[in-house]
RNA sequence: GGUGCCAUAGCCAAGUGGUAAGGCAAAGGUCUGCAACACCUCAACCCCCGGUUCAAAUCCGGGUGGCACCU
C-alpha cells in the first residue's frame, strides 16, 4: 500500500474542446509517456472528424492506444474499455513508460483509476431485453416498483424515470442474486491502486462554449457531413452505440430528413455545450483532481506543462 | 395624422374575472456494463397610471412602446 510501490498513472481530462489533445502531446514528450485515449467515440474507425480524433501526422511519434480499434457497427462499453486500457497499460509499464490516460469520458477514467470491478456475471443482454419486454405495456412506474421489491436501496437511488438504470439494476439482481447497490457500495470504498496524478484542463465557461461553437463550425468545414454520409452508406444507423456520438446522431438525423442542416448544426452545438456542462459536473465531484484553468496560466501551454511537471515531481512520478 | 391589432420570465408561449400551463435557453445536480448515454432540480408581484369589482394578467379609461393598414 506504500505509494512508492504503486505504479504511476497520469490522467488528463477536461470538458470537450478544452484542448486536451494538444497538451497531452507536450506532456507525453516531457515525461516519456504513451497516450491511452479515454474516449468512447475515438475507438471507432472512420469516425475522425466528429470525434475530434488526433491525426497520425500530429502524434509526433508518441504512441497512442485505443484509437481506431473498432468498427462502428460494434458495441463498446465501459467493461470493454477497462479491459483494453489495462492491457495497454501493462504494455506501457513493460516498456518502462508512463501511461497517460487522456479523454473526456469521466466514467471510463474512473473505471481505470479506481479499478472498478465489473466482474459479476453478465450475459448477453437478453435478460435486459426480457425485462424491458415485461414492462412494455405495464403502467408508468412498473419497473421502479419492481426494483423496489428486490433492491429497495437502488430503487431509492435511481429516479423512477431513469429506465435505463432501473433495468440495469434489475438485470444485475437477477444475474447475480444480490443487489447492485450492495456491489456499488463495496466498490466505492476502494482507493486507487495507482500513484495517480489526475489533471483536468478547463477554460472559463463562456470561452469554452465559444470554442465549442467554433469547433463544430470547423468540423462542418472539414467534412463532417461527408464523413457521416459515408458511414451511413456503410450501414451505420441511429441505434448503434457509435452513432450516439455527438455530431453523428445530428448529421444522421439531417440525412434522414428530420430537420435542416442549419438546425442540425444548431442542435449539435447546443448538445455539445450540454455535454461539456455534464462533464464539468462529473469532474467537480472527483476527488484529488488537479484543475488546470487555462486563464490562470495566461493560456500558455508551456506554463501549464511546467506546473504539471511540478505536480508530477511531488508525486514522484517524474524527476 | 387616422384606424386596427398586440404588450405575460433571456426567448417562444397558454391563460380572457378567482389568485400565473408548457417548451427552449441559462444554471445546478445524479451517475459503477449503451456514459458524447440516460435521468433529476429550477424561474414571473403578467408594460405604466387610474377606475369597476369581495376579487383583474384577464373588464373600462388614459399613457407608453411595437406591428399592420389607410390618408
Amino acid at each position: 500500500m506504500d505509494s512508492k510501490k504503486k505504479r504511476p498513472l497520469i490522467v488528463l481530462t477536461g470538458p470537450t474542446a478544452a484542448g486536451k489533445t494538444s497538451l497531452s502531446l507536450g506532456l507525453a514528450a516531457a515525461v516519456g509517456g504513451e497516450i491511452i485515449s479515454a474516449d468512447s467515440m475515438q475507438v471507432y474507425r472512420g469516425m475522425d472528424i466528429g470525434s475530434a480524433k488526433i491525426k497520425k501526422e500530429e502524434m509526433r511519434g508518441i504512441p497512442h492506444h485505443l484509437l481506431d480499434i473498432l468498427d462502428p457497427s460494434e458495441d463498446f462499453d465501459i467493461v470493454r474499455f477497462q479491459a483494453l486500457a489495462k492491457e495497454a497499460m501493462a504494455g506501457i509499464y513493460e516498456r518502462g513508460h508512463i501511461p497517460i490516460l487522456t479523454g473526456g469520458t469521466g466514467f471510463y477514467i474512473q473505471a481505470v483509476t479506481r479499478d472498478i470491478d465489473f466482474s459479476p456475471s453478465h450475459k448477453d443482454g437478453s435478460l435486459r431485453e426480457s425485462i424491458a419486454e415485461k414492462a412494455r405495456d405495464q403502467e408508468e412506474g412498473f419497473l421502479h416498483r419492481w426494483l423496489a421489491q428486490v433492491d429497495p436501496q437502488s430503487a431509492e437511488l435511481i429516479h423512477e424515470n431513469n429506465e435505463k438504470r432501473i433495468i440495469r439494476a434489475l438485470e444485475f439482481y437477477y444475474e447475480n442474486g444480490y443487489p447492485i447497490s450492495e456491489h456499488n457500495a463495496r466498490e466505492k470504498e476502494k482507493e486507487s491502486p495507482y500513484n495517480l496524478a489526475y489533471f483536468a484542463l478547463t477554460v472559463e465557461r463562456e470561452l469554452l462554449y465559444r470554442r465549442i461553437d467554433e469547433r463544430v463550425d470547423k468540423m462542418m468545414e472539414e467534412g463532417l457531413l461527408e464523413e457521416v454520409r459515408s458511414l451511413k452508406a456503410r450501414g451505420c444507423r441511429r441505434g448503434m452505440v457509435s452513432m450516439q456520438g455527438l455530431g453523428y446522431k445530428e448529421m444522421l438525423d439531417y440525412l434522414d430528413g428530420c430537420y435542416s442542416l442549419e438546425e442540425a448544426v444548431r442542435v449539435l452545438k447546443r448538445d455539445t455545450r450540454h455535454f461539456a456542462k455534464r462533464q464539468m459536473t462529473w469532474f467537480n465531484r472527483e476527488k484529488d483532481i488537479c484543475w488546470l484553468k487555462k486563464e490562470e496560466f495566461d493560456f500558455d501551454e508551456e506554463k501549464i506543462l511546467g506546473y504539471m511537471l511540478d505536480v508530477l515531481r511531488e508525486k514522484d512520478i517524474y524527476r
